[in-house]
RNA sequence: GCCGAAGUGGCGGAACUGGCAGACGCGCCGGACUCAAAAUCCGGUGGGGCUCACCCCCCGUGUGGGUUCGAUUCCCACCUUCGGCACCA
C-alpha cells in the first residue's frame, strides 16, 4: 500500500477539475423559460485581496463548498462563482509602501487568492470570475450611480460628514465605529464638505418590511439592521417663535407629555439659529456655543452621561396646545440628523431634558402620573418618570391613560394642522463619495453653465487614471491628474471638470452577485433573464462583522433596481449562514495581535483536505471557535486512517462489486451495516439541515472506527467483503465534500470514475430500525439499571421487566410504588415513596 | 444602561422534541509491534469514596431558587465572558 501523499493526490485532482471544467453551469439558453426548481445559487462573500487568504476565509469558503458539493451530489445545478472586492483603501496604502501601482498590486494579490482557492479545491465555476476594479465591471457600478442619480437617489450635499484625518477621507455613518474609523480606528472628525449620498433613507420602510420576504437569516442579524433604522412612531409638532412669523417643526414619539412642554431646543447646527439672535444681545454668547459645538469630536458629543451645556437665545416658542411661551435654548445634545433638528423638552417625562432642567432651573411639570412616580410635584422629582400612567395637568386630556391622550392628541393636533402622525428613523443616507485613488470615479462633471452633468451611459466607464502620487491629502490623487479633471460638458460642450472622488467600496460589492449570473454582458450590467433564473441567492455565506454594512446596502441596491424595472425581486439572499470567527490563543486572529495561523503552511503540510476538515471539524460553524496547533494533527490522522483502511479493502477484495443486499449477513456484518445507514441519515442532515458540519465529520469518524474493529473478521468471507466494500464506498461519499481530493482518488481506487457526479448516499429505512435496544430502568429518576428489550416489546411488557430487576428492587424493596412512568424506546421510572 | 449570544472534563466540543451527561477529536496513561524509536493498531481516561478486582455508592453541565416522575435542555433572579447599540427626542 502507497503512503497517503496528500500533495500529490490534490494536484492530480485539481488538474482534472481544472481540465474537465467540472464545476462549471452554463446558462439556460432560455432562462426565462427553464425551471428553476433544480438550481441552488451558493454564495460566500466575495473576499478582499490583501495579500493572501486568512483561516476565516478559509472558513468561509470550504463551508461554501461543502454546501454547493453537497446540493449537486443532491440533484441541483449548483451555481458558484467566485469574485475579488478588489478596489480600496488598503490596495493605495499598500502602494504607497511598496511603490507598486495599486492596479498591479491588487493583480498580484488576485492572482494569489485564485491560486490558494485552486489550492483548497473550492469546486468553482471560474469562468465567472471577476474583480470590482475591472473597467469592464465598475463601468456598470458607474452605470448605477447614473440611474439612481436620474432617480434622485443619488444627491450632492453640503453637510457635516464624518472625516478620518488618517484614511485622509470621508465616511460612511456605518463605517464609524462609537466615533472611530471601522478600518483604522482614528477618532472621527466632523467636517463640513459637499459630498455624493445616495439615499437609503427613502427604502428605510421597505428594508423593514421585506424582512419577511426572507426564508432563514439570522435573528441577530436582522435585529442588528432593525435596530440601525432605528424607526420611530410620533408626532411632528409646529412650533411657533413669538414675535417672529417662524414656524419651527418638532418630532417627538411622546405627543402625550406635550403639555409639559418647559423649554424648547434647537441643535447648534439649525438653519434657524442666526435668525434667532442676530442683533440681540444673546448673539456673541450663542454663535461661540455653537462654534465650540461643530468643532467637538463626535465621539465626544455622543457621551450619553455628559454634562447638559447649552445657550439661551432669548427668544420664546409657543407651544401649540396650550399657548404657553417656553424659552428657546441651543444645545449640543440635540442632533441636527436626526428628526428635525429641533425638540420640545419634557424635563418631568425625559431624563436628558430633566437633566438640562436642573442645571439650568427650568420648571419641571408632571404631567403623566403613574405608580412609584413623583406623583408629586416637579421639585420633588429626582429622575424623569418615563414610565406607563394617567394624564395630568393636561386639560380635558387629564384622567387618560397616557398611550390613548397620546393618540389622542396628535388627532387633535392634525385636525388644528399643528402637527401630524410622523415617523423617524434613525439611519442616514449612505455616503458614498471617498477622496481616495483606488476606487470607481464617480462619473459626473461640473459645468460652470450647465451645473452638475451625468457623464453620458455612452461615454462609461470613466477610466479611473494614472497619477504619478497616491498619497492622500484631503482631495483625490486623481484632482492632480489635469487631463482626466479638464473636460468639456456633455450637454454644452463648455469647460467643465470632472469630479474627482471615488465611490465608497461598499458600492461595487453592492451587486456583485448579480453581475456573476452574466458576466462578460458588454452592452449591459446582466441579462435580465440570465439574473432572473440563478437570482436570488440561495445560500449566502459570510462574516457576520458584515450584518449592517455590506447585507444593507446590498439589500438597498437590490430594491432600487427592482424599482428601476431591472429585476422582479427585492432581496437578494435568501438565506443567509453567519460564520463565527476563528480565536487563537484566546484572541481574535489578527495581524496586529500576531496571533495568526497561516493556511498555506499548512496545506504544504498537511494537505488542503485536512485543513478543510480540521477548520469545519473544531466547532459549530456559526461560533467563534478556538484554533489548536495539536487539532489539526487528529483530523490528518483520521484521513490517514480512512486512506489505509479504504485501500486494505480494495487489495483484499480486488474490484468484487458492493453487494446491493445484505439480508442474511452475519450479525457483524449486520451491525456494521446499520451504523453504515445510521451515518448516512445523520451526516445527510447535518449538512443539509442543520449545517452542523462538526458532528456530521464525527458520525464518520464513528463509523470509521467501528469499520476498523469488524475489518478482520469481515474480510474473512465473501459476503463480509462485500460489505465492507460498501462500507468503503459509503464513507468516502460522505467524507468527500469536506475532503474532496482524497475521496476522488479512494472512489477511482474502489473501482469508480468521478465522485462529485455520483448521486449523495440514501439511507436505507430497513437498516436503521435496530432489533433490540437498553432501556434503561429508574427509580426517583435515578438510573438504576439497563436491560436489553426487543423494540416490538409493548409498556406492559417493559413495566413487568423493569419490576423483574433486581437492581432496581435493591431500591423498591419496602417502599410502595407510586407512580409508574413508562416511555417505550427510552426508559420506566418507578416512583417509590 | 439597553438588546443579543454564550458559560459542560486538562483542552476543542457532543447530547435533535424534557428522558443513560461528557459522542468525536486533542492531550495524558497503559499494552501490542520494534534491537530501539517514529508511525501504526488495541485499551483506559469527569471528581470523590469504598471491603479501590472495573463491584458498588455519592457528587457533578456558571450561581441560587422553581416547575416536573425526571432539567445541560423549560421558568425566575443573579454572576462572568463576548458581540451590537448607546444623548436618536
Amino acid at each position: 500500500m502507497d503512503r497517503y501523499d496528500p500533495a500529490e493526490i490534490e494536484a492530480k485532482w485539481q488538474q482534472v477539475w481544472k481540465e474537465e471544467q467540472s464545476f462549471v453551469v452554463v446558462n439556460p439558453a432560455d432562462a426565462a423559460a427553464a425551471d428553476r426548481s433544480r438550481k441552488s445559487y451558493v454564495l460566500e462573500m466575495l473576499p478582499y485581496p490583501s495579500g493572501t487568504l486568512h483561516m476565516g476565509h478559509v472558513k468561509n469558503y470550504t463551508m461554501g463548498d461543502v454546501i454547493a458539493r453537497f446540493r449537486a451530489r443532491n440533484g441541483f445545478t449548483v451555481f458558484h462563482p467566485m469574485g475579488y472586492d478588489a478596489f480600496g483603501l488598503p490596495a493605495e496604502n499598500a502602494a504607497i509602501k511598496t511603490g507598486l501601482r495599486p492596479a498591479e498590486l491588487t493583480r498580484i494579490n488576485t492572482d494569489n487568492i485564485n491560486q490558494q482557492l485552486h489550492r483548497l479545491g473550492v469546486s468553482i465555476d471560474w469562468s465567472r470570475e471577476l474583480a470590482t476594479c475591472d473597467p469592464g465591471y465598475y463601468k456598470w457600478t458607474q452605470y448605477f450611480f447614473l440611474r439612481l442619480f436620474e432617480r434622485g437617489l443619488a444627491y450632492r450635499k453640503e453637510a457635516s460628514v464624518n472625516w478620518c484625518p488618517s484614511c485622509a477621507t470621508v465616511l460612511a455613518n456605518e463605517q464609524v465605529v462609537q466615533g472611530s474609523c471601522e478600518r483604522c480606528g482614528s477618532t472621527v472628525e466632523p467636517r463640513s464638505l459637499a459630498q455624493w449620498f445616495f439615499r437609503i433613507t427613502e427604502y428605510a420602510e421597505q428594508l423593514l418590511k421585506d424582512f419577511e420576504l426572507l426564508e432563514s437569516w439570522p435573528e441577530r442579524v436582522i435585529t442588528m439592521q432593525r435596530n440601525w433604522i432605528g424607526r420611530s412612531e410620533g408626532a411632528e409638532v409646529i412650533f411657533r417663535v413669538a414675535d417672529l412669523e417662524i414656524d419651527i417643526p418638532v418630532f417627538t414619539t411622546r405627543p402625550d407629555t406635550l403639555f409639559g412642554a418647559t423649554f424648547f431646543l434647537l441643535a447648534p447646527e439649525h438653519e434657524l439659529v442666526g435668525t434667532l439672535v442676530d442683533g440681540t444681545e444673546y448673539e456673541n454668547p450663542v454663535r461661540d456655543y455653537v462654534t465650540s459645538a461643530r468643532l467637538k469630536p463626535l465621539v465626544d458629543r455622543a457621551v450619553a452621561d455628559r454634562d447638559k451645556t447649552g445657550e439661551f437665545t432669548g427668544r420664546y416658542a409657543i407651544n401649540p396646545v396650550n399657548g404657553e411661551s417656553i424659552p428657546i435654548y441651543v444645545s449640543d445634545y440635540v442632533l441636527m440628523e436626526y428628526g428635525t433638528g429641533a425638540i420640545m423638552a419634557v424635563p418631568a417625562h425625559d431624563q436628558r431634558d430633566f437633566e438640562f432642567a436642573r442645571k439650568f432651573g427650568i420648571d419641571v411639570r408632571v404631567v403623566v402620573s403613574g405608580e412609584g412616580a413623583g406623583a408629586g410635584d416637579g421639585p420633588a422629582l429626582d429622575a424623569a418618570f418615563e414610565e406607563e400612567g394617567l394624564m395630568v395637568n393636561s386639560g380635558r386630556f387629564d384622567g387618560m391613560p397616557n398611550r390613548e391622550a397620546g393618540s389622542a392628541i396628535t388627532e387633535w393636533l392634525s385636525v388644528e394642522h399643528l402637527g401630524r402622525a410622523a415617523v423617524s428613523y434613525r439611519l442616514r443616507d449612505w455616503l458614498v463619495s471617498r477622496q481616495r485613488y483606488w476606487g470607481a470615479p464617480i462619473p459626473v462633471v461640473y459645468c460652470e453653465k450647465c451645473g452638475v452633468v451625468p457623464v453620458p451611459k455612452s461615454e462609461l466607464p470613466v477610466l479611473l487614471p494614472e497619477v504619478e502620487d497616491y498619497a492622500p491629502r484631503g482631495k483625490s490623487p486623481i484632482a492632480t491628474n489635469e487631463e482626466f479633471v479638464n473636460t468639456t460638458c456633455p450637454a454644452c460642450g463648455g469647460a467643465a471638470r470632472r469630479e474627482t472622488d471615488t465611490m465608497d467600496t461598499f458600492v461595487d460589492s453592492s451587486w456583485y452577485f448579480l453581475r456573476y449570473t452574466d458576466p462578460h454582458n458588454d452592452e449591459a450590467a446582466f441579462d435580465r433573464d440570465a439574473a432572473g433564473y440563478w437570482m436570488p441567492v440561495d445560500q449566502y455565506i459570510g462574516g457576520v462583522e458584515h450584518a449592517i454594512l455590506h447585507l444593507m446596502y446590498a439589500r438597498f441596491f437590490t430594491k432600487v433596481l427592482h424599482d428601476l424595472g431591472m429585476i422582479d425581486f427585492r432581496e437578494p439572499f435568501k438565506n443567509l449562514f453567519t460564520q463565527g470567527m476563528i480565536y487563537y490563543q484566546g484572541a481574535k486572529m489578527s495581524k496586529s495581535k500576531g496571533n495568526v495561523v497561516n493556511p498555506d503552511e499548512h496545506v504544504e503540510r498537511y494537505g488542503a483536505d485536512t485543513l478543510r476538515l480540521y477548520i469545519l471539524f473544531v466547532g459549530p460553524p456559526e461560533l467563534d471557535v478556538e484554533w489548536q496547533d495539536q487539532g489539526i494533527e487528529g483530523s490528518f490522522r483520521f484521513l490517514g486512517r480512512v486512506w489505509r483502511l479504504v485501500n486494505e479493502i480494495v487489495e483484499k477484495t480486488g474490484a468484487a462489486p458492493a453487494a446491493a443486499d445484505f439480508r442474511g449477513a452475519g450479525d457483524g456484518a449486520a451491525a456494521l451495516l446499520r451504523k453504515t445507514h445510521q451515518t448516512i441519515a445523520k451526516v445527510s442532515a447535518d449538512i443539509g439541515e442543520r449545517f452542523r458540519f462538526n458532528t456530521a465529520i464525527s458520525a464518520v469518524m464513528e463509523l470509521v472506527n467501528e469499520t476498523y474493529l469488524a475489518k478482520d473478521s469481515l474480510l474473512a468471507d465473501e459476503q463480509g467483503a462485500a460489505v465492507m466494500r460498501f462500507v468503503a464506498g459509503s464513507v468516502v461519499k460522505l467524507l468527500d465534500p469536506f475532503s474532496p481530493h482524497i475521496c476522488a482518488e479512494l472512489w477511482q481506487r474502489l473501482g469508480h470514475e468521478r465522485l462529485w457526479q455520483e448521486p449523495w448516499p440514501q439511507a436505507d429505512a430497513a437498516y436503521l430500525e435496530e432489533e433490540t435496544y437498553e432501556l434503561v430502568v429508574q427509580v426517583n429518576g435515578k438510573v438504576r439499571d439497563r436491560l436489553r428489550m426487543p423494540a416490538s416489546a409493548g409498556r406492559e411488557e417493559l413495566l413487568a421487566a423493569a419490576r423483574a430487576s433486581g437492581r432496581a428492587a435493591r431500591y423498591t424493596a419496602g417502599k410502595q410504588v407510586v407512580k409508574e412512568v413508562i416511555v417505550p424506546g427510552r426508559l420506566v421510572n418507578l416512583v417509590v415513596r
